[in-house]
DNA sequence: CCCGATTCCTGTAGGC
DNA sequence: TGCCTACAGGAATCGG
């Protein structure tokens, strides 16, 4: 499933295909996504003038506008050939007068595109987003001083994308162990230096997973249909019941916030200092 | 304002 | 072997 690391993975595997290369058209064959896909007829003919992400979306850039992509659960974007065959899920394609082509499948349509002619930027999808987290903006400070009126589970807290983008259920419960803190405690409940080890962690796993091509579970492939190898790192999401690769305890799983998680009992005992 | 629950969707795993 | 159900989850939106 696309995080963060998922989505810089594909958007540096298209970039250097996209840049440069001129629209030659575009085929919907299915625009039911999250939301009506928005993919003008009028791309054709446009030159892509830049490639780039802010979360989870990819921004497309031409001079008439930006496509805006989501994959969301189960969407890849996959640079293939003109005359490659369609197949289930494929939706969308951006044909390329280099005569590949920017392949969209997605069969859970979680995903969506939207298109917009001025500055990203302010699109509302975007607007109400938080800090990178692989920025300077974003710190264990950000993280402690937004969360002082949040009783929700730390958990909750990272995974809004209000607070930071990018971070979801696997990083999450990843990060959380790295930095020893439970994910239940409530987010006003971690101390500053909780979340200044919190926040390292954050950046240091994303940025590990993003060098390893993403994590790939079960659905997600990269722009060149490789699989990321980040899963075999993985200390904690998805082996509840399984001993913790730190202190041998059974790690146990749970339900927060209608997301299944896991953390070792005792290596994530504390809110902030251990 | 804050926060938990619901919603979209389909492939896959598990139970019988 | 095959059917049926539960589950996975990003994030907008709804309801309390």
């Amino acid at each position: 499933m696309p995080e963060l690391p998922e989505v810089e993975t594909t958007k540096r595997g298209i970039e250097p295909f996209l840049v440069g290369a001129t629209i030659a058209g575009v085929v919907v064959r299915n625009k039911h996504l999250r939301w009506p896909a928005q993919v003008p007829q009028a791309l054709a003919g446009q030159p892509i003038t830049r490639v780039g992400r802010r979360a989870k979306y990819i921004l497309i850039t031409t001079p008439i506008g930006t496509l805006i992509v989501h994959l969301g659960m189960s969407g890849s974007l996959r640079l293939v050939d003109a005359q490659a065959p369609v197949k289930t899920h494929d939706h969308i394609d951006l044909q390329l007068s280099s005569g590949h082509c920017l392949r969209y499948n997605d069969p859970r349509r979680f995903g969506s595109f939207h298109f917009h002619t001025s500055d990203p930027a302010e699109h509302w999808l975007l607007t109400d987003l938080g800090p990178e987290p692989l920025s300077n903006n974003f710190s264990g400070e950000h993280l402690f001083q937004q969360s002082r009126r949040r009783r929700i589970a730390v958990k909750s807290h990272i995974m809004d994308s209000k607070i930071v983008v990018g971070v979801g259920n696997i990083y999450a419960a990843e990060a959380l162990f790295s930095a020893g803190i439970r994910p239940t405690v409530q987010a006003c409940r971690v101390t500053r230096v909780g979340y200044d080890r919190l926040a390292s962690q954050i950046s240091r796993i994303l940025a590990r997973a993003i060098q390893v091509g993403g994590t790939t579970l079960r659905d997600f492939v990269g722009s060149d249909g490789q699989p990321g190898y980040f899963r075999q790192s993985l200390n904690v999401y998805g082996r509840a019941g399984e001993p913790c690769r730190v202190c041998a305890s059974l790690l146990k799983g749970m339900v927060l916030g209608q997301r299944s998680t896991v953390y070792c009992p005792k290596c994530q005992k504390t809110s902030g200092w251990r």
